[in-house]
Parts: C-alpha cells; structure tokens; sequence
DNA sequence: TTGACAGTTGAGCAACCATTCAACTATAAT
DNA sequence: ATTATAGTTGAATGGTTGCTCAACTGTCAA
C-alpha cells in the first residue's frame, strides 16, 4: 500500500500498483546507504588516480604525492578515505608507508566503467 | 623524469623510477574526470535508490516521488543528473513522463559493488 | 638526546551539492 | 478560456567535503 500518511510527497499516486510492488522489492536501506557511500568513495578524480596508480604498483604516500603534484597531507587524508572504504591496505617499513589496492573488484568495476564512459562518446558526444 | 620543478609537494622523491613508470601508464586527465564523475552520480543514497527502483520497473516521476516518499522537484533534479549522465532515459505520454534504466551496466556494477560491501562486512564487521 | 624526515590528524575555509521553495511549461479535461 | 495535474527549472539555503595549515606521532641516524 503506497501510505496515504506520507506527507512529503506533493502529489497523487498514479501507478499504485507499482510502487507497491517495486517497493516490495527495494534492498535493506542500510545496503543502498553502504553502496552510495562505497560509490562516493570512487566519486573524487583524486581518489580515482590514487587507485589507478596504486593499480599500477605499490607507493608510499610521499610517491603518491610527487606523482599527482600534491602534499602529503592531502593525499594521506584521501587515502583515509580509501582505507575506510576498505580499497587499500598498507606496511610500514621504517619510515615510509607504502599503500596497495586490497583487491579486484576496484578493477573489474572501472573497467565496466570505462566502457560505460565511452560508449556516451560515441552516443551522445560523437567527438574524435 | 619526476620533474622538480613541481613546487606543490613537500617532500623528497623516495622511489623515482616507480614514480616515472607509474606516471606514463596513468589514463589521461579526461578519462580520470569522466570516471569519476560517473561514479559520482552513483555516489548519492536518492540516486541510488532511484535506480534500483528504474531496475525493476519504468516509472513516473509521480511514482518515483511517493515511493521514496519525496517531493517531485527532488526527484526532478536527481532524475537530470541521471540523464546527463546517459544512465536513464524517458518518454512522455499525455502529461506523464516516463522513466527507465538506459544500459546493463549499472546492474554488473551494482553487482560488484555489492559484492565489496559484502567482504567488507565479513572481513572487518563481523557482523550477522 | 637531538634533529630530520615520513606520515597522520584536527580545525578552518572555500567550493560544492542536495533539497526546498516558488514560478514556470505542458498536456488534458471541462 | 479556465482549471487541474505532471513535470521542470532557477535561486536560495544548509549540509557536506576536499584541501590547507599547523601541530603532532613515529622512526631512524648521529
């Protein structure tokens, strides 16, 4: 039943059918909340080349911070970021901190990605 | 070559040649903020929830409004970035409009995503 | 112990963004 | 024409967030 005491909505129910079936089948909130936030994670160009580059090889942050022209302080808060989004791990060795990809999802869903980013090219852009 | 000329970073150059390697096979800059900015709109609980909604049935912004139990207008701002991002499309009929998911790829996304979520629970919850 | 460097952290600031609000367009019915 | 409903849009607003700055910890070397 699409609830009637829902008042936020400002307008009428025209398929409530529907709604009430696709809201039967809506994952937990908690898994839409957990999904967005892995995904804003992955939302930054600067987190984004973080983990391209960890892709590439291992790196400590002073690495990572010559590579992308940035402090250190600013990359190691994106890689907090990126540590508790659980998409990298770390060794200490002596002074240096040295930073890799945790696993394959990251690469499997760039890589669909990529091919969603190209195909809007070709559709829509027509360029090149 | 690690150039030193690039004043932003504070700090030493501690392992030039993977700096050098890792900075020719890097994607170009476009590429990066396309990436990212798809990941963007993916980024965000409302969005999210109105694709999984799309991913079970075409509906109207009406329907979309009362499931999520929200006003038109915000469906109809998080509907345009959607659509600027290629992910959804619409048709009209009468004064209705209609919308669905545009491709497959949002699913194997999610997919994966999920997937991560669910390690991540696993591994470092442990919880249920 | 002292100094130097790698890295982390918290506060603060500026830019960004999701929602609200009000005004608007579009279609259909009377 | 008028009215009503579906949907869009731009400005304003409050919350979020990425980077900076300064202070801090941790490790090593002298």
């Amino acid at each position: 039943m699409a609830a009637k005491e829902d008042l936020f909505c400002d307008c009428e129910v025209i398929h409530g059918d529907i709604v009430d079936a696709v809201k039967q089948r809506m994952p937990d909130e908690e898994d839409i909340y957990d999904l967005s936030d892995f995904f804003k994670v992955l939302g930054d160009s600067t987190r984004m080349r973080i983990i391209w580059a960890l892709d590439e090889s291992e790196m400590c942050v002073c690495d990572i911070a010559v590579l992308l022209n940035m402090t250190k302080s600013a990359i190691s808060h994106q890689l907090r970021a990126l540590r508790n989004a659980n998409l990298v791990k770390f060794r200490r060795e002596g002074k240096t901190v040295y930073y890799s990809l945790k696993d394959d999802h990251v690469r499997d869903i760039f890589e669909i990605g990529m091919e969603h980013i190209k195909e809007k090219y070709n559709k829509t852009k027509q360029k090149k």
